[in-house]
DNA sequence: AGCACGCCGACT
DNA sequence: GTCGGCGTGCTC
């Protein structure tokens, strides 16, 4: 008798698609498999479930299996339904963003026959072996054993025990038996008594079992730091680590690395970026050697697979995965501890494609499902974490926030000071876009012999290129942008599609040459720094100046090893290496950041600049001086930053928030139209947007069009909603892919793609 | 995601 | 008259 197996496939398709099975072998979900699909297509599937009924349709035979086990988790099966569910999107979409790409063999079937000995034989060879753990049955039992028992050696296992990692936590045998000088008799007779708990794990290939139990040295707001996170942790809740640039968060991280591998968990180690994932790295591995694996989009196939079932196995070599966001999706069965750090950053939220997850969110997700502890790093927390660490009116926290105080001999810090530009060009006083007064700060630095470092967050020489005479702008004729100018290029190019012409110094509309360039960018900065301090190297670091990332790399490295004097650069700069020698950190424009028209604008700009004044005062005699160039001296914001109370501006800008009932007081999703007529995405968003208005509770902004109307010779409109928190999720999710429904079964609007952002940034 | 089917412009 | 553009629908 045939079983159908509904297979999952990796296509944006709303549930797994049925197919037969006839053989003797029995399926497991989690397996993968290859189905045929279409005409002459070949996919693999993962095994979702099975049933004995024939669907009400002809279905095709699975034709192969891939793998003997499953390759997948039960957990990462459960994450993926919630990713699906939480961010509103296709299951088929998740698999494919959170399957490594060399485990989707498509297409012939001779790739899948090779494919299929050589996993095979991958895993039987990871497979690991067992080994034996003893762990206290209970706490108190075992200290009034110490107290009271006379069997001597017994007496001196259990306080072993006790000491190095406390009750209801196992641990090696071997190791034990290294450190109390123990015997397998006395275990079993404690065993026997029912003090001892004695079980069965994958062996542990610890390298360096004597760093295992020699505590490393924390400084003393290190250590309570790690205390509070313990605390935490026992009352089974997140844990915000809130602590300034170099108040040694990573030591802390390390400490509780440890513990996990003491109980041989898997560590799973967060970043934003690739860029930070290198050097962490060889941070984590110089202090866990042969356990720590990089995983980021660099990897190449090969090595992505190999991890994959190095994970899958339980490899100790992979113990500690230190990666960027789809780290997560690795199999883990076994994880004890998930450290996000730079929590706040917005590149762990996935914009595009689908799904759009945010990976500190489906951290917190996972490790609810493996009941792991997790620790959330910042300096400058995002608004959301900090709310919810936040004790309420009851004196009751979703999470836990731990402070890690910066040491005493490393408080000095970036003085950070503002520049009132009205005043200085009131006084004449201004050269170009910089201040006398910045110029100054500047030729002092470089006299001192110290580097200083521009931040301006937008790339390019000016932003627009209009005709003083008739007024017309240059405008991408494929986007609703103007183009930006280059001039070490001397190309015009639009930032959005990439398409770009050469720079003609005529107005196209009227011939005039009297050209204005409206608009800062880092090319600019560059230009005028290195035409002003020709005895000194000025270097831009931006996406346009390199290629390729490790060219960047280089180049923060070149700056680092002192060869430049000035570096220009966007946000990419506030991030990864450490500059010791920075005097100055300008930013020559900081009004932009702070007025952009979007609610996260205020936070966005505090945490940026915070993080870029970060990268001075690193030198414990030294400290750099941040200058802002600002219209605004009186903004709230760019004072708190002044007096680095971080305390008042979270107060503040809850205090917002709440008030116009944006995140963490509601929740969002964004609804994005597209379509190639103008017309057709306003009608439809319009109506969408109608429906949605039915719902009662809910907030509906717009529909409206995005600041970007149009891009690539799309149009698009938006819908935002706003709901109460407590509003039931499941319901609203429901509610609006009901009128997607009926909104698909409009004639008119069959060209209109949709895609929900939901929790946007 | 592909790939086929289908309806409107420039070609032998 | 047809060749072919891409816009839309279906794939177990």
């Amino acid at each position: 008798m045939s079983i159908f197996v509904h297979v999952l496939l990796p296509l944006r398709l709303s549930r797994p698609f049925t197919y037969h099975f006839d053989e003797a072998t029995s399926l497991k979900r989690g397996q993968r498999v290859v189905v045929p699909f279409g005409k002459r297509k070949r996919y693999t599937g993962i095994v979702w479930s099975a049933s004995v009924d024939k669907p009400p349709y002809e279905t095709k035979a699975i034709e192969g299996v891939f793998d003997d086990e499953p390759v997948l988790t039960e957990i990462q099966l459960n994450l993926w339904e919630w990713l699906a569910a939480h961010y509103m999107t296709s299951l088929g979409e998740v698999m494919r963003t959170a399957m490594v790409s060399g485990l989707l063999i498509e297409d012939e079937l001779s790739a899948f026959d090779s494919e299929h000995s050589s996993s095979e034989v991958m895993l039987e060879k990871a497979l690991p072996k067992n080994e034996s753990w003893v762990e206290l049955v209970d706490g108190e039992t075992a200290w009034r054993f110490v107290e009271d028992s006379k069997a001597v050696k017994q007496v001196e296992l259990v306080k072993g025990l006790l000491e190095l990692i406390g009750p209801d936590k196992p641990i090696p045998w071997r190791e034990l038996q290294q450190v109390t000088r123990s015997t397998v008799a006395v275990r079993n007779a404690l065993v026997k008594k029912g003090m001892l708990l004695l079980s069965e794990r994958p062996i542990e290939r610890l390298k360096h079992s004597s760093s295992l139990f020699k505590p490393f040295e924390l400084t003393d707001a290190q250590q309570r730091a790690f205390k509070s996170i313990e605390e935490g942790f026992e009352a089974k809740k997140p844990v915000v680590l809130k602590g300034v640039t170099g108040s040694g968060k990573t030591e802390v991280y390390m400490q509780l690395i440890e513990k996990a591998l003491i109980q041989s968990g898997q560590v799973l180690y967060l970043l934003p970026e690739i860029a930070l994932t290198e050097a962490l790295t060889l941070r984590v591995s110089a202090r866990f050697p042969e356990k720590v694996l990089a995983y980021n989009s660099a990897l190449n196939k090969a090595k992505r697979v190999e991890a994959w079932h190095k994970v899958l196995a339980l490899d100790p070599s992979v113990q500690i995965v230190v990666g960027s966001r789809s780290a997560l999706f690795l199999p883990f069965s076994n994880l004890s501890l998930i450290i996000v750090d730079e929590e706040h950053d917005t590149s762990f939220k996935q914009a595009d494609p689908a799904p759009r997850y945010h990976a500190r969110d489906t951290a917190i997700y996972l490790a609810q499902l493996c009941k792991a502890s997790i620790v959330l790093g910042s300096a400058t927390p995002s608004l959301e974490t900090y709310y919810n660490a936040t004790p309420t009116a009851a004196g009751s926290s979703k999470y836990a926030l731990v402070n890690l105080q910066q040491r005493y001999a490393e408080a000095v810090s970036t003085q950070i000071e503002l520049i009132d530009l009205r005043e200085e060009y009131k006084r004449k006083r201004m050269h170009g876009f910089f201040s006398q007064t910045l110029l100054d700060l500047l030729d002092e630095t470089l006299q001192r012999g110290e580097q200083a470092l521009f931040f301006q967050n937008r790339r390019g020489y000016s932003t627009l290129i209009s005709c003083q005479s008739c007024g017309h702008v240059k405008r991408c004729q494929s986007c609703d942008v103007g183009l930006t100018y280059h001039k070490g290029e001397s190309v015009l190019r639009c930032h959005y599609c990439g398409f770009q012409e050469p720079f003609t110094v005529k107005c196209s509309a009227c011939g005039s040459h009297e050209l204005h360039e409206q608009g800062l960018g880092t090319e600019q900065l560059e230009w005028y720094l290195s035409e002003r301090y020709p005895q000194h190297s000025v270097i831009r670091v931006d996406s346009d100046s390199g290629a390729s990332l490790s060219k960047r790399l280089k180049a923060l490295k070149d700056f680092e090893a002192q060869r430049h004097q000035v570096l220009v650069g966007t946000q990419m700069i506030s991030k990864g290496i450490d500059f010791s020698n920075i005097g100055l950190i300008g930013v020559v424009q900081v009004d932009q950041l702070l007025y952009r028209a979007d609610y996260r604008a205020q936070e966005q700009a505090f945490q940026m600049l915070l993080q870029v004044a970060g990268r001075g005062g690193r030198h414990a005699d030294k400290s750099a001086t941040m200058a802002l160039q600002t219209f605004d001296p009186g903004n709230r914001v760019l004072n708190l930053l002044v007096q680095g109370d971080d305390k008042n501006f979270y107060r503040s800008e809850l205090e917002e928030r709440k008030q116009f009932f944006y995140p963490p007081f509601s929740r969002m999703i964004r609804i994005q139209f597209r379509a190639k007529s103008e017309s057709v995405v306003w009608d439809g968003a319009s109506w969408f947007a109608k429906a949605l208005k039915q719902i009662e509770e809910i907030h509906v902004l717009g529909n409206d069009s995005p600041i970007v109307s149009k891009i690539r010779d799309q149009h698009y409109q938006q819908i935002l909603i706003k709901y109460p928190k407590q509003f039931p999720l499941q319901t609203l999710k429901a509610q609006i892919q009901k009128i997607q429904h009926s909104f698909e079964s409009i004639g008119a609007f069959q060209s209109i793609r949709i895609a929900y952002h939901v929790d946007h940034i």
